[in-house]
DNA sequence: CCGTAAAATTATGTATACATTTTGGAGGAA
DNA sequence: TTCCTCCAAAATGTATACATAATTTTACGG
């Protein structure tokens, strides 16, 4: 672990060839729980760059692009897009590459249903088996997302939202349902980032989120529910209002018919 | 697609050096529905082999092995596998490649909980939505399924038995519930295929399939919720009877250390 | 000038090669 | 014996090479 803080050298490696000459080192400063493949780091990162938007639904993945970028070959870069794949964020086009999977109002009324149904089933396990340790700890990043609504900080309010949600879910104590919670939210975090930007919905966001979490303070099992039912019914109407924020149906998969 | 089918030179290649002499046919023999990708007709089998337990929960998966079984080299297998990571089925272990995942006790209870709890959210939608024909479809399986209960083949029951759930679930309407009610049934079919060869429980739970496909005809809502309550609830109270069926926490990553 | 076909270019799918890490075992010291 | 150390063998992680399919460009004829 500790191999290269001295520069004695550990292993007198066979041949000093090292044609290999890029030690990865990029991706080592997000959240790092360990020393992960390159592979795994790769999913991390590009998981990111499709959720905050810097790869555009319904357009393939720019696979060298992306191997230059970070500095590594195509086989854990295809590795890492595999994954993705699997987790509905790319969609596998035969002989055409990846692309980015792009989300119909169908597919994000899917998702809405489901992620409420998720919701709806851990409250009461939450209620039953929630912490006094666990609700601080939700009170902690509800208040720091009240603070980035107040300075007006959209991103990280939103990355605030969701780890509220997020804790409220994994309250439940079902790690599997809080797995396929996450993986679902992924899928429509494109959307959300660009759903409410206006501050009309963004306060009324904000005050839904001031009932959840005084209905989980008082553990009212009742409370809970609606609170939660009325914040998601009120983030999706409002979406439902602004189709233009959904991608449609069927996008070019030729990408030099956009506006460039 | 007919390219092979006379001997006419279609394309001259570059150099007819035919270095790579494989060209992969053992995996088109399964119900195929275009022509996949390698790396994707992989991922079918493999997943085959973990749901059908010729690859042992908590060993590590043999890349050689597969490669050489399948005639492929490592690198669409290793997609293949990271793609199946993604779904839980197998664990990457950084510098020891992959492990296929074990279930706990905890994890198949998580797993139950969140079933039943996505067929109940479904139950709904589909007395709702469901049609005539789609009922028919059902049936078709659920009579399949007495059938091969009375020849007592229980891989073809197993298959059927899934098949109505599936189709059941399907009938919502939502196809990102049925995918995720599928993810969540692949990971635990390792077990569900040794859960109940006993002749007793397995007569139960064909009496349970009976209400369940009585309700759906009947289009009762109360009663298909009930049916499919006490259908999930009998099964897996068996395997909380036998927790011999499900493998501990920790297993041994030496496989010589197993009994053989 | 525009449309069509063939060649060149690029990208994808797959295989192989190389370096590092892990694993297994032989040999020697406590 | 038991434990450690060192070396060999295998497996893993990553990079590169090659063949095929897709895409763009070019050339030619209308």
């Amino acid at each position: 672990m500790a191999a290269d803080t001295h520069p004695a050298p550990v292993k007198p490696v066979k041949n000093a060839k090292a044609r290999h000459d890029a030690p990865p080192e990029h991706l080592n400063s997000d959240s790092d729980g360990g020393p992960l493949t390159l592979t795994m780091r790769l999913v991390r990162q590009i998981r990111r760059l499709i959720i905050e938007g810097e790869l555009i639904p319904g357009h393939k993945v720019p696979q060298q692009d992306l191997c230059r970028r970070f500095g590594v070959s195509r086989t854990p870069l295809r590795e890492a897009l595999k994954y993705l794949a699997s987790e509905g964020l790319l969609v596998v086009v035969p002989n055409r590459g990846l692309r980015v999977a792009e989300l119909t109002q169908r597919d994000v009324d899917e998702a809405v249903a489901l992620l409420g149904g998720l919701e709806r089933m851990a409250v009461p396990y939450v209620i039953r088996a929630i912490t006094d340790a666990q609700i601080a700890e939700i009170g902690e990043a509800h208040y720091r997302m009240i603070g980035h609504y107040a300075r007006g900080k959209i991103n990280e309010y939103f990355l605030a939202a969701e780890q509220v949600h997020e804790l409220i879910v994994a309250a439940a104590g079902n790690r599997l349902l809080l797995e396929t919670y996450r993986n679902l939210l992924h899928r429509i975090m494109v959307i959300r980032y660009r759903s409410n930007t206006d501050p009309e919905r963004w306060a009324q966001a904000v005050a839904e989120h001031e009932r959840i979490f005084e209905a989980l303070k008082a553990r009212d099992e009742k409370a809970l529910e609606q609170a939660l039912t009325a914040h998601r019914g009120g983030g999706w109407r409002h979406l439902k209002d602004h189709p233009e924020l959904v991608h449609s149906t069927d996008v070019v998969d030729l990408p030099n018919t956009t506006d460039s």
